[in-house]
DNA sequence: GATGAATGAGGATTCATTCAT
DNA sequence: TATGAATGAATCCTCATTCAT
């Protein structure tokens, strides 16, 4: 049984794989710089060095493309988030994770934040949800830390605050805070509005 | 006798003005329903029951419909927000003030804000920004409320928080409770969420 | 017999009269100045000081104000060049009437010129004739010409030339004189050009 | 063997040039039948057999069409003009080439005529210069013309003419004699005129 | 697979003409 | 009679998608 036959399919699925993600890559800056409607696709094709056609192999629309460019890093959030927020030994630990996780994400994928957040989340408040997984991601962040708080709540450790509420607030914060640094450019932000916004809600929150 | 002379006149810079208003309800509607870049100068025409060359007479250019359908509003939230945020009596009062009039608002003119909060802010954190008054007035209204809380922190009673940093938190907040609105569609929202935001905030920022 | 009724009407007629001249000048100013194409019939209107629509008391439609326009002045031109030409005691006068003329109508009526010169000829020969009339009074002058040199080559004044052809060549010479003239702008023209012209043909067709 | 590689990209520019030449035919037979204001872009690609879009793939817009399809002819037929001039023993024979070498253009190319006659020359008079090139070309011909004739006269073959109006004259008379041409359609224009045109200004300008 | 030339539906805007006042 | 607001057909151009090479 040698199993030389899958290595070349192997190879091949890799590099597919590699391409499929230059693509989304490359998507997501020019989408960034953009925004939808005035990104052309042969913008993206340019971007991502190969030809307009070519695109089509990977993704049969430009929309297929918005959407599996913004999955993509949705999933890497999320796991992050997963991960962080599992890490917290405390309410107030999770919600500074909650935000630290996505003000770090921030520094490193400033392209799909700023489409994720200037543009997609109204797109999905507008027309007809677009993409079901993306949705469940974003809602899904916002249920982990609900999880979190109501185990909070249920300890005593928190004031008697409704769980799903109060995610909702950490959740539209943090994109306060998201926004002034996208529209701050490569300017420094106020380094004091995380620690401003993380206060606020612990000492409101406390028991 | 007298005074009849510019009675035609009058009628006529009336009807000019009614129509106007027309144009801009049909814009909003339209807008609202399908945003900017799938909404058909046809369809605003269709909605307002005139022309579309008719458009053209009281717009230069599908943009301006856009902004003027936006910036009337803009107007009368901002009168509304400074007569409500001056007659209140704490900081606190305020910051209700500052949400109940933007939800207020909400239930009558659900079309302004669904294109402000999902499409027009976006538009400003990713392209150039398109007009300087819109802007203006969405800065002013966080504006008005930074110098409330500015007063109250200095007066002793309210903690010492940064106001303007405690303004923007408040605009972030409102605007998620109106984007919850928008999403529930025409079902009612958990009447509970603006009191749990006004609290959280009362909470946490009191002496 | 008072005659009274038909006064008023009279006055009307003329009223009418002098408002049709009105627009036509308007009309020759505004044409001369942007082409056909690029002319607007409510420049027209703002030109003649009157409103859009009561052009279209006057002239069915934009092409046919066109067209009065530029009849208007060619009859203008037939009669001072039926005059002149008229006048002359030889064929090289009748040569020189028929340049000055156009030359010195030129001086007062340059936006006919401009339109009859650098439009509407091109028009003649692209599309079907469209005013019958005008077709016949450009071909008039030519044609009045041609039986002066006839007579003139028959009473042996003139060497044996076509005289239709020869009237033809004139009428191509006094064309290029009045082009760089315009193309001249106010700037005054080469003032020996026209001698020139003369002078050549003069000579060339000499017994 | 060998040399092989190109093959594809020469073909590709072969047929690309091909293609651009076809568009560049139709448009002169679109334009010379509708003229430059009723030409529709659409009735161009009909012509050349392929879609409106792929128009944009070879030109940028409808009036770069116009000037392209002006250009190519006129540089052809400046050539020719050159050649022929250049060939020329006397001014007699440069003048004659001059109006011959235009006429037989003629025969193979009355599109390209019926616009630059009738329509371009116009154009120039009236609005800004739209292509220089273009304009050089025109202006190229009257003055190789000039220089011939200014050599001539120095060498005393020819009259004390000034060499640029003369030119300027028989560009005038050429420019007639192409008319009568157009207008005389399909059907044979008299044959003797062209002879005439020649003979006179010979007649008039030897010494 | 990779390419980019070709396509044509779609959309913003203009403007000659009409018509209610 | 005079007006100019209203109209919608007409037009240039863009761009997502297809497909022959």
């Amino acid at each position: 049984m040698g199993g030389g036959v899958p290595r070349i399919s192997l190879r091949r699925k890799e590099l597919t794989e590699r391409r499929r993600e230059a693509i989304l890559s490359a998507a997501r800056a020019v989408f960034a710089r953009k925004g939808y409607a005035h990104t052309v696709v042969e913008d993206i094709a340019g971007e991502a060095g190969i030809g307009k056609g070519t695109l089509y192999l990977y993704f049969p629309s430009k929309e297929q493309i918005y959407l599996a460019a913004l999955l993509a890093d949705a999933r890497r959030l999320d796991c992050e988030s997963r991960r962080a927020i599992g890490q917290a030994r405390s309410w107030q630990g999770a919600l500074r994770a909650y935000v630290e996780v996505r003000l770090r994400y921030f520094e490193t994928h400033q392209d799909f934040v700023r489409i994720y957040m200037t543009e997609f989340r109204g797109m999905c408040v507008r027309e007809r949800p677009v993409s079901s997984e993306l949705l469940r991601l974003t809602e899904e962040g916002v249920a982990l830390l609900a999880r979190c708080f109501a185990a909070a709540a249920a300890r005593g450790e928190m004031g008697a605050v409704d769980p799903q509420l109060a995610a909702l607030t950490v959740s539209d914060l943090t994109r306060g805070l998201m926004e002034r640094r996208l529209r701050a450019g490569g300017g420094p932000p106020d380094p004091a509005d995380a620690g401003f916004t993380i206060d606020t809600l612990c000492r409101a929150w406390q028991p």
